[in-house]
DNA sequence: CCGGTTTTGTTGAGCGTTCAACTAACGCCG
DNA sequence: CGGCGTTAGTTGAACGCTCAACAAAACCGG
């Protein structure tokens, strides 16, 4: 603790600046489409997204929060949201008398199918459109070897 | 309108992922530490950080605005908020008197000073840590790409 | 110089997230 | 089986952000 800092290089410096830029700026306009497009924000987008993968359109809330990167907590008053929207109903679960899941309705895929389009083409508009397929490649690399690094050391 | 969607590729939704999956953890993780530390949320400490490399330790509200990539209204509730804590005050812009400067305060100053160290390891061993040089310098070009592709077409 | 338009910054309401505290059920060791 | 630590999920308060509405000053064309 009582030994000097070691700052950062100029381009790393540099580079954790235009990172931090970039990616803010993604997902604020990602985010700003599908409110306007689908009244919701990006994190419930990826919610009715991950159930709509499911097998019966259905988690249990703890690997929903996981397969989303969200706390318990905010999963939960998200989900109230979500069903007070109509777009998930929630189950006791027939095998944890503690669990509940999060089920998917028809009214919940209906608005995620009407969303989806647009924000695919979002995705690839301000991502893919702007990058080469080899930076495409390098940026998957970086954010799965960052992603691991990450739920190593810190996660919740 | 009318046209069949272009879903991802699957390499690219790999891709979109884990850049989703990465950015939150890292950015996550290091808004937990910086409140944990110092007691503030990031955006507050980028704005400390750019007050307390402008001359004078001031800057316009709109400038800052600019650097930190924040909207109007948002530096305005943040600058409440430090200027609460002390950290910052405003004063009139001598020169348009519908302008404000926000100004660093010493105190301001002492307390950045204080969480600066322990937030640039946090960078170095969540970012840079896990990164090869050249990865560094990919993700340096990524970024810089997507950020001026960002601010061309959607910004604020 | 006058009128409309633009720019600057603030405000308040509503929303989403965090954090800590809490209840209830599970599971395991003895 | 009985008790205890663990896990599942919820809740409320505090906080930060967005959005839309606004006031005040600056700018600009005629």
């Amino acid at each position: 603790m009582g030994v000097m800092t070691r700052w950062l290089e100029p381009d790393e410096q540099r580079t954790w600046r235009a990172f931090l830029a970039a990616s803010r700026a993604l997902m604020e306009t990602l985010d700003r489409e599908l409110q306007r497009d689908a009244g919701m924000p990006h994190a419930y987008y990826e919610i009715l997204v991950r159930l709509s993968e499911a097998p019966d359109r259905r988690l249990r809330m703890t690997d929903l929060a996981d397969a989303t990167g969200s706390s318990r907590s905010r999963l939960s008053h998200a989900a109230a949201r979500l069903e007070a929207a109509g777009w998930i109903r929630r189950e006791d679960c027939p095998t944890d008398r503690r669990g509940q899941l999060a089920v998917l309705t028809d009214d919940g895929f209906a608005t995620l199918a009407a969303a989806a389009p647009g924000h695919v083409e979002g995705v690839r508009r301000h991502l893919f459109d702007a990058l080469s397929p080899a930076q495409v490649d390098q940026l998957r690399r970086i954010s799965e070897t960052l992603a691991a690094h990450l739920t190593g050391s810190g996660p919740n």
